[in-house]
DNA sequence: ATTAATCTTGACCGTTCGGTCAGGTTTATT
DNA sequence: AATAAACCTGACCGAACGGTCAAGATTAAT
């Protein structure tokens, strides 16, 4: 049953509208109003394409969940401990800068007690998480890298990677309210890489 | 001109309170019935002593603000690259330990992009952060350390230190539904002092 | 060409928001 | 004891919120 093209394009405009504003002004100082004036659409054409707006906003961080387990991939295909890990740092940090407004609903979302994601977190993220420790873990034994608490280098890795994203505006005020220049955010990139792999023991 | 008892009084409990819907709901979604009723006062009397919900907001953040720059102690402190930042990054954690609810107040403050602390992060953290840097750009010149961008390291200490109060629930959720207990933190603690130092050459 | 389904929209609704205020009560000063 | 200053609070206000709805316009199916 595939959907009519309008409905389509109109439910892709609302969403990418509820994407800036629910980042700009989070799920309670977003409006219905300001999301409709962002899309161009009067207000009530969004309650038509999304009853309430808390299933508008649950379709946002459905989306943004998705592409969080996609980040995975090169996590995955990578046998060595450095390069995977290498990888997927480097691919978090090029999510951050490419969409920071999907970071900071996320980091929001978590903010707030995750008041609407918590089973996913509970089931789909715990069992994704389970299975990359198990990965390290391996890798540990097999003296590949040096002993730690993998699930610890999980949570720093995240911690690093999105707060370029979710802090962008502290970073911003501290570099001459200039954001990262390309330069300077590549700069960032490999000095992130290059601390977390030193510092567990997976270079020199 | 010494305060009376009573608004001392008042002025803390409404201001505890605040800080717990702050930090519960965020900016927006505090209200000031919700404050009042934490606070165990009628709302008309939190607009006696506070006049509006962005004054009392504000003298939120000016606590945590204090609390912010005072962590910076030890670091200073120290003349040793390795016990000024452990201990930095230690005094971080056990902030975020002790007071998560402050810092999930000041991070959607950057999240929403610091409208109300702007100025305050583009001269006082600005400039605190400056006499760090060049601290640290000290031990690199002296070869105590290794080179690298000073800037980006306080980033990562800060982004990693924070995770653990601002991703708390997240946290909670990927550890069977239980926050770190004393022992967990202490582990998380130590490997996160253990990788960022090791991670710039400071270690072995 | 006709009918059915889908889409559009201004006007409206009940609720809750931050904030005000008058008038009473308590505390401090003399 | 009297006066002034500080404190307290129920009732109220306009504005903005999420959401509804009926009636018209457009598109799809036959």
């Amino acid at each position: 049953m595939r959907k009519n093209q309008i409905r389509i394009n109109n439910e892709r405009r609302i969403l990418a509208a509820a994407v800036k504003i629910f980042a700009g002004y989070g799920y309670q100082g977003a409006t219905m109003r300001k999301i409709a004036e962002e899309a161009g659409l009067p207000k009530a054409n969004l309650h038509y394409y999304f009853q309430t707006k808390e299933q508008l906003y649950r379709q946002v961080l459905d989306g943004i969940f998705k592409d969080w387990l996609a980040a995975a991939n090169t996590f995955d295909e990578c046998e060595e401990p450095v390069e995977a890990l290498r990888g997927y740092i480097e691919t978090k940090m090029d999510l951050s800068r490419k969409r920071p407004l999907e970071s900071r609903i996320w980091a929001e979302e978590i903010l707030r007690g995750a008041p609407l994601i918590q089973d996913q977190l509970e089931q789909t993220l715990a069992a994704w998480l389970d299975t990359r420790v198990k990965r390290i873990t391996d890798w540990i034994n097999t003296g590949t890298i040096q002993a730690m608490n993998p699930r610890i280098l999980m949570y720093m890795i995240w911690a690093v990677t999105q707060h370029f994203a979710d802090f962008e505006s502290q970073i911003r005020a501290l570099n001459q309210q200039q954001n990262l220049s390309d330069e300077q955010f590549a700069e960032a990139k490999k000095q992130v890489v290059q601390t977390i792999l030193k510092g567990i023991g997976a270079l020199d």
